[in-house]
DNA sequence: TAAAATTATGAACAGTTGTTCAAATATGTG
DNA sequence: CACATATTTGAACAACTGTTCATAATTTTA
């Protein structure tokens, strides 16, 4: 057998795809993560965060949304830890926590941009 | 400057993170696909689609749903262009599309592991 | 053609989500 | 302390989502 011709599934994880359908508390916890990510709002907050650290007044003014609004979704994002903060004075200061939010986006995007068959 | 200092921001897509922040239109457009991954029982069908190729009624048992409710979300990733499906016969056989889902799903499950700081 | 099998569809309904608004909390300043 | 600033929180409400149920559409078989 040639080497172009081994078609075995890609083996990646612990479980997806290899052992079989996903339990429904691993599946709850893959909803879950991807459901944070399936809010427009929320990937602009992101978006401007990747740019820099801001408080959430600035954030607010810099997604045009009202500052309790992304308060709301900075707690959503932080439950994921999406995004860490620290306190200086009286503003928090937010900011992207790892670099899987980039790499998220980027398959995203290629698949998004995949031709139609 | 020494190399461990230079903090310069990632460039990986065409947009994100790196010309501003995402315009309502691509905020949105994420959103949407990954509202997709946003739920359980979808992950479910995927999972089983990454065994093997399955009818709806073969789907409809290994995730343990109706069949109306498999067809339904089979619409929704046909929609995102997750699933594709050949008719043989009465049957409809789904499977996956193409291996975008199993970075998806690497880089959540890399995510959800990261030990809390 | 009639009946069975398989999948798809639409309406309806319960459950969830994201915003707004008002109020509370916390920190800095005069 | 009183006041202003910054952020968080909870309730309420409209909008959205996913299932069920009934029905339609399609294909095979008797």
């Amino acid at each position: 057998m040639s080497d172009s011709e081994n078609k075995t599934l890609p083996v990646i994880g612990r479980d997806f795809p290899v052992s079989g359908i996903l339990s429904i508390e691993k599946a709850q916890r893959m909803a879950e993560f991807f459901g944070v990510l399936g809010d427009p709002n929320r990937w602009r907050i992101l978006s401007a965060l990747a740019l820099k650290e801001m408080s959430v007044g600035e954030l607010a003014e810099a997604v045009e949304m009202s500052e309790s609004a992304v308060s709301h979704q900075l707690r959503v994002l932080r439950t994921m830890r999406l995004v860490s903060y620290r306190k200086q004075g009286r503003s928090v200061f937010y900011c992207l926590k790892d670099d899987h939010i980039f790499n998220l986006y980027q398959e995203a995007s290629e698949h998004l941009d995949e031709p139609d068959d």
